[in-house]
DNA sequence: AGCCTTCACGCC
DNA sequence: GCGTGAAGGCTA
């Protein structure tokens, strides 16, 4: 730190994160002109080798008279974020190996940074050009009248309406007149208008949120949550709980009131929900009940959208943030409650560059704040369990539905030998018989499109992906077969591609043969289809969802989709049509995601007083997590779980660590995994200790949009030896260029 | 020779 | 990440 206030003549030296792969900070010459600016997280601009880069503050520091480069320019009014947000960022940087610049970037709204031009010779404009404020025109008549008459037609209408009005916005005026620049102009010209700019914020939410929500009487078990929880605010201090809670428990309004009372507090809260997209309902509601300004962040947003957003919040002006997992990062003060929602969701983890895991952040981010955080959920990670029973997460149990309803009746159908049918006889009765009495069925299948496969019968052609490797699966609405990782797409063919013969069959079940397979058996039912096709654009949830709540669908399939967040208030119905999708997926996690799911989806059912019937088809009809979740019996699959995993030694009762390679050319990614390979076995040798190597394995490199890629997974029995051991590979082992190498700590997703 | 691709290096 | 400069290879 050094000493403020400075002598504006001073000149002094700030230490620089650079947002590029690169570990160490850079320090550079403050000119004493300049110096005034100089402040812990201010955006700045500093010549780099031989471009210029955009950097951030870390450190403002006494100049020592070093021979330095002089800082540029700064960016932006003042600084972009505060030295207790820059702790976090530097946790995040140590914690997940990951460059801090990187990190800082990835913290800030996107389109605020200008990435560097090239060369010299640019223009001054060219590097401010970066998203900043927006603004509109504002049209306004002019007092007094002009000697020549006002044009007549379409800008003689333009004018009455502007001197009626005083003045109007240049996108108002376009939405009542149509295109009016022209008019607009000559009006201008002539004196009768004046214009001026005016800044705007960007709205995420058009929709108008109507009435008000009051706080709704909470029964026995949520008033204990909350008194909990308010007990918790007023100490004021870092508070970490799972607020377990089956579906329909009232989890929301828990919440809401939690929040209220830390609003009372003058602090701030945080939700972070898995995919907000999906849940428009949950942020109405909280619009509803707060007057306080709510800002919500998420992917769905442009980039100035989500600059005004994080703008909002920068200035105080909301105390309520929900957002994806990139919000754990909004940048509000005082904040006094995080609340994780669905925290068992895969989403909160960041997949690609600096891989973070939003809900394990939210418990850092908590600490440093003081702050209580609350992950919610019915089914609870195996991880967070474990953590209850360790005693390092208080656990308040929510488990009973609002509605006092029994929890549906759960069967699963064993399946073994009728292969071919899509609908076992069992549930296609049950499907017909629902029907009958007019009640609403669901028919859950984890993959989209109509197969999963091409083959040919003769020569064994499979069509895939060029880019990634993996089968194309066919979408009939579109007659494509279609990539799922990068959305490569080829026109379906009618002869084999490989022989040319007509012998090509489709294999591998996807919601849209589910979908003509029951049109075709249910010929009077009114069926829908709910998956990422049918709900691309924009307002397609909204719809489907609707047509269900009016009861005017009879039998709705979906995927994953259908079972996240979304309430279904009719179905009586559930059938779960092939298990084996879910407990087949090669990750040790997937017993507990199916567990998950499968209990997620036996939540949905019910109506009224009819508490609804489950019907699971499987394979495996004596699978552990399947039996279990049937049975209601959380203890036992979690019991159940734990010895698998620390049989076959799995977080949480080991530590994982991938060190993912990727790279253009197969074969320098190929001699790169084989050299951080024998470079690991080095380190690991000479002090490294207890850290088992898996791989690189003898197989072929897994492609990924255009990528080749392989990872080294690490297994260790505590953290500190396996982030050792990775730090020192990466601090001593540079990839070859066009190979990149990235650190995924802990919850790792094998491939 | 001239010109192009490949690769190790360093950036305050 | 990306610009640099040295090294090797191909055409004339």
């Amino acid at each position: 730190m050094s000493s403020f206030p400075m002598n504006e003549r001073q000149t002094v030296i700030v230490h620089v994160a650079v947002p590029l792969p690169l570990d160490a900070p850079f320090s550079y010459r403050v000119p004493a002109p300049l110096a005034p600016a100089a402040a812990v997280g201010r955006r700045l601009l500093v010549p780099f080798g031989r471009r210029k880069v955009t950097g951030y503050v870390l450190e403002v520091v006494d100049d020592d008279g070093r021979e330095l480069r002089d800082v540029l320019e700064f960016l932006d009014d003042g600084p972009l974020f505060t030295p207790s947000e820059l702790a976090l960022y530097r946790w995040a940087s140590s914690y997940y190996l990951h460059p801090l610049g990187e990190v800082i970037k990835a913290a800030l709204p996107a389109g605020i940074n200008v990435q560097s031009r090239r060369g010299r010779g640019l223009e001054e404009d060219e590097l401010t050009g970066g998203r900043s404020v927006k603004t509109e025109r504002v049209y306004r008549a002019v007092a007094g009248v002009p000697e020549t008459a006002p044009p007549p037609g379409k800008a003689w209408v333009l004018l009455a309406h502007l001197t009626e009005r005083g003045q109007e916005s240049a996108p108002e005026l376009r939405r009542l007149f149509g295109e009016c620049s022209v008019q607009l102009r000559r009006l201008r010209e002539l004196g009768f208008v004046e214009m001026a700019e005016r800044e705007i914020y960007r709205d995420p939410f058009r929709m108008e949120t109507v009435g008000h929500d009051c706080p709704l009487v909470l029964n026995g078990r949520q008033t204990a949550a909350l008194v909990r929880l308010r007990t918790a605010l007023d100490a004021g201090r870092f508070t970490p709980f799972l607020l377990r809670g089956v579906t329909g428990s009232g989890k929301t309004e828990v919440y809401l009131q939690a929040i209220a009372h830390c609003l009372e507090q003058g602090r701030s809260a945080l939700v972070l929900v898995p995919e907000i997209a999906l849940t428009p309902q949950l942020v109405s509601r909280f619009r509803r009940r707060f007057r306080c300004g709510v800002a919500v962040l998420h992917s769905g947003l442009s980039d100035g959208e989500r600059f005004d957003e994080w703008r909002r919040i920068r200035r105080g002006e909301a105390a309520i943030v929900i957002g994806a997992r990139s919000a754990i990062f909004a940048p509000l003060a005082e904040l006094g409650m995080i609340v994780v929602d669905e925290e068992h969701e895969g989403s909160y983890k960041q997949g690609e560059g600096f891989r973070y895991n939003a809900r394990d952040m939210a418990l850092v981010r908590g600490k440093m704040a003081g702050a209580c955080v609350v992950l919610g959920t019915a089914t609870p990670q195996v991880t967070t369990w474990h953590a209850v029973a360790g005693g390092k997460l208080e656990c308040l149990d929510l488990p009973e539905r609002v509605n006092g309803l029994p929890l549906p009746s759960a069967e699963i159908i064993d399946v073994r030998g009728a292969r071919g049918s899509i609908l076992h006889a069992r549930l296609a009765a049950e499907v017909e018989e629902n029907l009958a009495r007019g009640e609403q069925t669901l028919l859950f299948l984890n993959r989209r499109g109509f197969s999963t496969w091409l083959t040919c019968e003769e020569c064994g052609h499979v069509l895939r992906c060029p880019n990634c490797q993996v089968t194309l699966t066919y979408h009939q609405g579109r007659n494509r077969h279609i990539c799922h990782y990068c959305d490569y797409a080829v026109p379906a063919p009618s002869l084999c591609p490989g022989c040319g013969c007509g012998r090509i069959i489709h294999l591998g079940l996807g919601t849209e043969q589910v979908e003509a397979y029951v049109r075709e058996h249910f010929p009077h039912a009114r069926v829908d289809r709910m998956d990422r096709d049918t709900t691309a654009r924009r307002g397609g949830h909204a719809r489907i969802l609707r047509k269900v709540a009016e009861r005017q669908t009879d039998i709705l399939i979906g995927t994953q989709m259908v079972a996240k967040g979304h309430d279904f208030p009719g179905i009586t119905l559930v059938g779960i049509l092939s298990v084996e999708s879910t407990l087949n997926i090669p990750d040790y996690r997937s017993a507990e995601r199916t567990f998950q799911l499968v209990t997620q989806l036996i939540g949905r059912a019910g109506r009224g007083d009819d508490p609804g019937r489950v019907l699971i088809q499987s394979l495996n009809p004596d699978h552990y997590a399947l039996a279990h979740a049937v049975a209601g019996d959380m203890d036992g699959f979690y019991g159940a779980e734990l010895a698998f995993r620390q049989e076959t030694g799995y977080p949480p009762f080991a530590h994982l660590a991938a060190l993912c390679l990727s790279g253009t050319a197969a074969s320098a990614v190929e001699r790169t995994s084989e050299l951080l390979a024998a470079r690991l076995r080095e380190l690991r040798r000479d002090g490294g200790g207890r850290v088992e190597i898996l791989g690189p394995a003898p197989a072929p490199l897994a492609k990924l949009r255009g990528r080749f890629r392989r990872q080294i997974l690490l297994k260790a029995a505590d953290r500190t030896t396996l982030h050792r051991l990775v730090r020192r590979v990466r601090e001593s082992f540079q990839p070859p260029a066009g190979v990149r190498l990235q650190v995924d700590m802990d919850p790792v997703d094998l491939m």
